[in-house]
DNA sequence: CGAGCTGTTGACTTCCATCAACTGTTGTGG
DNA sequence: CCACAACAGTTGATGGAAGTCAACAGCTCG
């Protein structure tokens, strides 16, 4: 009962539903948890259920034969997967699995389909985070065409930068992952970042120690970019 | 008159109004004719509200420095852009403009804001939209970062002969737009494309006469993905 | 200690973009 | 009606960005 709860207590977008809905929605949550590494599923596997996190991080990424790895989307607390199963039968294209210790909730298509259309504000909030996926995977979709693997990392460097704290010549701030795992998401090889980085550094542009980032010049950065 | 109820006639997203929201829409809705060629806006311009084509066709893309264009997403008849805007001001992350003679319904902010709370329909049907498009942008990333030309080639043409005519061998259809476009949509160049065309023609898997396709070996193509 | 992971560096290769030249087609206006 | 411009597409030559392969250093952890 008390993980119920939680689950739509701390999800935004159930925030606004009736008491009426919220009993709905208890009927058909249902709770799972998932260990670092653990798998959600996989390309393939079938999806008829609305997956909200109620804290910890999936990751949601496609590999080909390679064994190259684009990593498609990460959720955090509050976003969700499988909004695609509501309207039908989907076979996940790609693999999710958690990236940190987590919590889902999850409910069954036919039900939550119940549950939108009696509540706007539900269907509201979400039609409101998938405006926003949208915007940010077409923005992915545009740097991985037009920009080169420098402008892609000092893209990312400056969005994490605003994250930091600012210091006397530029930002500071701790990368929240590895490097390998930035270079998937960026689309590139951990040997390409790593030579990319050496030459910002190079540059005068950026020190690091670890994941320890240091942006020494916010303007030079930004200019690489504009130039894009 | 007639032509804001054509608007609403002809747009499946708001087949199901209520005679209420009907009126309401009407009162906020406004028609507008773009030429082939003409631009509707470009990067840095605000987008204060939803846009529905009633018929023809828009092209949304980016374009960096050098030229390079990649082509994000197209609008065909029922098709709406602006979801973004119904939330925040946007300022438009590149360019679009119409591919074909195009009439849309303009829908402001505010206004479009109420009629998606009086009618769950609406909302759902968009809601249903941008899961679909959404899918569609990820496997975009997926493809631009996993396979190659070659790869992203024989996707798009099996992708197009499911609207094509079977034939003894294969499968026949006409590309609906030039050589050059599909290289800009599949992330490549002209020059790239027709360097693996004429390679799959090589093969013997596919020959073209203009934009006339003949897919000569479905089960061959269907394996070089596969395999990708 | 050794195993495993993260990150770096060097040598090599490959895919693809770019540049340039050329063909064929269409359409337009003198 | 022809000439010429504009565009679609092809082909060859070339260069460069970045992926691959391999070896190694440093770190943590059992």
């Amino acid at each position: 009962m008390l993980k119920i709860l939680t689950c739509i207590d701390r999800v935004p977008i159930f925030s606004t539903l009736s008491p009426a809905s919220v009993n709905k929605v208890h009927s058909i949550a249902h709770h799972r948890h998932y260990e670092v590494g653990e798998t959600v599923f996989t390309t393939g596997d079938a999806v008829d259920y609305l997956m909200v996190l109620i804290s910890g991080a999936l990751r949601l990424s496609r590999t080909n034969k390679n064994g190259r790895e684009q990593i498609i989307r990460e959720l955090g607390p509050g976003e969700f997967y499988g909004e695609l199963a509501l309207f039908a039968e989907l076979q996940a294209e790609g693999d999710l699995y958690a990236i940190a210790a987590t919590d889902v909730c999850m409910m069954e298509r036919k039900a939550m389909q119940e549950v939108l259309r009696d509540s706007p504000q539900v269907a509201w909030s979400l039609l409101g985070a998938m405006a926003n996926r949208l915007a940010e995977a077409e923005r992915l979709i545009a740097n991985l065409s037009l920009l080169d693997v420098t402008e892609r990392l000092v893209a990312e460097l400056l969005r994490l930068a605003e994250t930091g704290e600012a210091t006397a010549s530029g930002v500071r701030f701790t990368l929240p992952i590895t490097w390998a795992q930035l270079a998937t998401k960026l689309g590139t090889t951990p040997e390409s970042l790593s030579r990319r980085l050496k030459q910002l550094n190079h540059n005068g542009l950026v020190t690091t120690d670890g994941r320890h980032v240091h942006l020494l010049n916010l303007k030079a950065l930004q200019d690489i970019l504009d130039d894009a």
